[in-house]
DNA sequence: ACCCTCACG
DNA sequence: ACGTACGTGAGGGTG
């Protein structure tokens, strides 16, 4: 086999690789500042491109970095200049990436009065002639020029890692020219970028008509007086010593006296240690990771190619037959993997299922009446035998539909990957496989999707496809376990997120009975009411139109009306509830469209949207939580999300009257905590004023307004007043700021500024942490709730004061919010575990961030309500008490 | 697909 | 000088 010389274009990758990342500019900063998004980008390059390649000799050129004069510049002084001055973030990466090169096993040169074209124009030259195949690697197209049918010239498309192949029959198909032609078009042209002029008028399409005719450059001097008349010939006669001047410049010299030679270049491959020390210093988590999944951490001399065979080559999947079935109830542990054929797994269909280990192989299937054989059952439904799967509640539900209980799970990957990193977390395995360096296609690939999605006919494409899924997930077990682990987060995955996610799907199995009769009545009754307002409006307005329209309505209240513009959106007018409701007094028809949109929502969103989700089975809503979605820890809840059923108002409120029990005689009940973020903050800052109002069990509200507006113990706390106060606790949850507390209250900022100041006075503590807490966040580049949840925070160093201002407040309000959700995590589990252990018939239906809905047995209520807030309140041990208050009734709407 | 609006904690 | 309160999901309009 010929041998291989690789040559690249440093300088040009490196400036590709920037601004191919340039959007993440601000998300890849090392906590001591350094941007890394060049870095980042040509580490994938080096990687995707060069690895598989195996070059024998290798070499990455640089522009001489002193000394800018080279004969281009003696030769024409405004050759590069009017560049835009290159970026400081990119500057800062320069000695890095040379760094990551030599990591990587190639070698760097440059050298003083050369480009970094002209070494490469040298080497493969030489190359050539010693009989290697050249490849160059570049992303500017002039390089094309020393193609010949030995060398052959990559040129990178689109980021760095898309590269199209430029041989000498691929240039005379795409551009009509030989490679030497190239050069004579520049000479004619001129070049822009590097800033030296052609012949005056001579495009792209002039050049190309004149090569084609007369070949070369000398060749149309030499006819140059036989063309006819015209204002192109009087150019090329007046411009023939700028013509020439350009064909200089743009010859990339391929004689140059190097200091080098071909026997300088060996490529031995990537130095393990090099790497591994490269990447800890630039905080390269994924690269490490991958490193370390290839195995190749500790043994410098594996070879790179049984690595990489080793990631991509995944064992055959077979089809499940006795055999492996008998095989599979012998193991001790297993992954599996269920596809469906949509995101809803209560209603979605069944695929096909994989199931194996690395030891006996992985087995797949589209049969799943597999799950009645009672080996396979026993293996499911055994505890002892330990399941890795992805996505736990998921599956729980798909085999409790199978008539199975799922036990012994220990590895869910998705919750792992979650509390590993909630930052560009997908749920999707395929990308998340990718941050411990395993690869695989997505769903998508597989099954196309939106109108395309297709099951593929084809089994083995079907099987290797979740066999695969199946044994990543195996295989990523230990390497993810070891990462919670020096997160210290072993305990929030196995004695809280895993044992919920089984308390959730419970719930979600169990759903919420809906009385429809009673949501298509208030439909009813909406519609009415909306009709009428809907021809008031009409009326009013002299005419008809979409009142749902922001833009009709805009133009109608701004334009026609002229009523005065408050505030504008970044397409036009607002019309937001706030806006409405300071021109309400100018104009009758606004408090119409006020109630108008305050009905249409509750008709669209909660009666029909509602209805269009209870299930024809059992009349009842089954929602699906999402444990792995939310930055804090939080959860939210979809199809539909019954975490945001109306309360605030009494006509959406009534909605709560259709959400019944789901048995005669049993009754809603619900116990929420109160205060519950203001107790953790309590809590966690320490500040002895407010853990004193709370152990008094004060009206927190009040009390701060008493601290801020310094009123005596006995003097009234007026209405006022402690609203104020109230938004600013709110303020202060949130990560306060002067200018959010003075529009969330209508007062000027200064006036915000110093109620903020006093606050911080009477509650010193809390000013103290909020100090640290950001402290820690610029210096960790993370920050952690009290069960060691945590959130990264990439834009905490950013140059950028409103990205850096807003992750200052997220790092103030996420420990608080996810402690919060950490809570009340854990008593839900204790409770279902009580629950369980009392054989009480209630049931866990719903959970609203700090809020917990039941249903029970009228006989059970007592009982209930003494079990459901004795474990609420003692779920965790803090320094501040937490309060939890119930009510209960017949509907959700009593039970609140 | 994105924006705006609005429902909840 | 900058220009936002924290965390979510869903529906309707628009291009």
């Amino acid at each position: 086999m010929t041998k291989k010389l690789l040559l690249i274009d440093g300088n040009s990758l490196a400036f590709r690789a920037f601004y191919a990342m340039y959007q993440q500019l601000d998300r890849m900063v090392t906590p001591e500042g350094l941007h890394t998004n060049a870095l980042v980008a040509f580490n994938n390059f080096l990687e995707t491109i060069i690895l598989p390649m195996q070059p024998d000799l290798a070499l990455v050129a640089w522009d001489a970095r002193s000394g800018k004069e080279t004969f281009r510049g003696d030769l024409y002084a405004e050759y590069k200049s009017g560049r835009d001055k290159t970026p400081v973030e990119f500057k800062e990466q320069f000695l890095y990436l040379r760094e990551m090169v030599e990591a990587h096993g190639l070698h760097n040169y440059e050298q003083i009065g050369l480009e970094a074209d002209d070494i490469i124009g040298t080497l493969s030259r030489q190359g050539e002639a010693a009989g290697y195949d050249v490849f160059i690697i570049t992303g500017d197209q002039d390089l094309t020029q020393l193609a010949t049918d030995h060398v052959t010239v990559k040129i990178t498309k689109k980021g760095v890692t898309q590269i199209e192949e430029y041989t000498p029959a691929h240039i005379q198909e795409k551009f009509g020219l030989t490679p030497e032609q190239i050069i004579d078009k520049k000479a004619l042209t001129g070049d822009t970028s590097d800033n030296y002029p052609g012949v005056t008028k001579v495009g792209e399409k002039t050049a190309l008509k004149l090569l084609t005719e007369y070949h070369d450059l000398d060749n149309l001097y030499a006819h140059v007086d036989e063309m006819k008349k015209s204002k192109m010939k009087e150019n090329l006669i007046a411009d023939k010593d700028v013509a020439y001047r350009a064909q200089k410049l743009a010859t990339i010299i391929t004689d140059a006296d190097l200091e080098i030679g071909l026997t300088d270049l060996t490529y031995d491959g990537p130095k393990t240690k090099g790497l591994v020390e490269l990447f800890e210093t630039l905080h390269f988590k994924q690269a490490l990771n991958k490193l370390k999944a290839h195995q190749l951490v500790d043994q410098d001399d594996t070879s790179v190619e049984a690595a990489e065979a080793e990631s991509s080559n995944f064992h055959p999947v077979r089809e499940l037959d006795d055999a492996a079935v008998a095989t599979l109830a012998t193991v001790d542990s297993f992954a599996l993997q269920i596809d469906t054929t949509s995101d809803n797994y209560h209603t979605a269909d069944l695929i096909a299922f994989a199931i194996g280990n690395d030891k006996v192989g992985y087995f797949a299937s589209r049969d799943f009446s597999w799950f009645e054989n009672d080996q396979l059952k026993a293996l499911i439904e055994n505890p002892a035998k330990k399941v890795r799967l992805f996505n736990a509640k998921e599956h729980w539900v798909l085999l409790h539909r199978l008539g199975l209980k799922l036990a012994g799970v220990d590895f869910d990957f998705m919750l792992v990957a979650y509390l590993l990193d909630t930052v560009g977390n997908d749920n999707v395995l395929a990308t998340l496989a990718s941050r411990f360096g395993a690869y695989l296609p997505e769903d998508e690939e597989v099954y196309g999707k939106g109108a395309k999605f297709a099951v593929p006919t084809d089994d083995q494409l079907l099987y290797n496809h979740l066999g695969h899924k199946a044994e990543v997930i195996d295989t990523l077990r230990d390497q993810a376990f070891a990462d919670l682990e020096e997160h210290q987060q072993s305990h929030l995955y196995h004695d809280i997120e895993l044992p919920l996610s089984f308390v959730l799907a419970k719930m979600e199995a169990q759903g919420f009975m809906v009385n429809e009769d009673r949501l298509s009545k208030m439909g009813q009754e909406l519609d009415e009411k909306i009709a009428q307002l809907k021809d008031q409006i009409y009326q009013i307005a002299g005419e008809e139109f979409n009142i749902n329209s922001t833009k009709q309505l805009g133009e109608l209240l701004f334009e026609k009306m002229n009523l005065p513009v408050i505030k504008k959106t970044k397409t036009g007018y607002s019309t937001a509830v706030e806006v409405l409701e300071q021109l309400a007094p100018q104009a009758p028809i606004v408090s119409h469209i006020l109630e108008y949109r305050q009905l249409a929502k509750i008709k669209s969103t909660y009666v029909d949207g509602l209805l269009a989700v209870v299930s024809p089975v059992d009349q009842k809503i089954h929602t699906r939580f999402l444990q792995t979605l939310t930055q804090t820890g939080r959860l939210s809840s979809v199809d539909p999300n019954l975490q945001n059923i109306p309360m605030r108002t009494e006509e959406g409120r009534k909605i709560r009257h259709a959400f019944v029990p789901s048995q005669p005689d049993y009754l809603i009940f619900g116990a929420d905590y109160s205060q519950i973020e203001l107790r953790v903050l309590a809590a966690i800052t320490g500040d002895p004023n407010m853990k004193k109002a709370f152990m008094d069990d004060d009206d927190i509200h009040a009390e701060t307004a008493r601290a801020v507006f310094g009123l005596g113990p006995d003097e009234e706390v007026d209405a006022n007043h402690r609203r104020t106060a109230k938004a600013v606790n709110f303020g202060i949850v949130y990560g306060i700021s002067d200018f959010g507390l003075s529009k969330n209250l209508g007062i000027s900022r200064k006036d915000a500024k110093e109620f903020i100041e006093t606050y911080f006075r009477e509650f010193p503590k809390i000013h103290d942490w909020m100090e640290q807490i950001k402290e820690q966040a610029h210096r960790d580049g993370f920050v952690e709730t009290i069960e060691h949840r945590r959130r990264y925070l990439p834009e905490i160093n950013s140059k950028n004061f409103n990205r850096r201002s807003f992750a200052e407040r997220t790092a103030m309000n996420s420990p608080i919010q996810g402690s919060a959700a950490d809570i009340i995590k854990i008593a839900m589990i204790k409770v279902n575990q009580a629950i369980e252990e009392q054989n009480l018939k209630a049931k866990m239906l719903v959970q609203v961030h700090d809020e917990l809905v039941f249903e029970c047995p009228q006989e059970e209520l007592e009982q209930v309500r003494e079990l459901v807030t004795s474990v609420m309140d003692s779920a965790v041990s803090l320094s501040v008490p937490l309060k939890v208050e119930d009510h209960s009734g017949p509907t959700w709407y009593e039970a609140k």
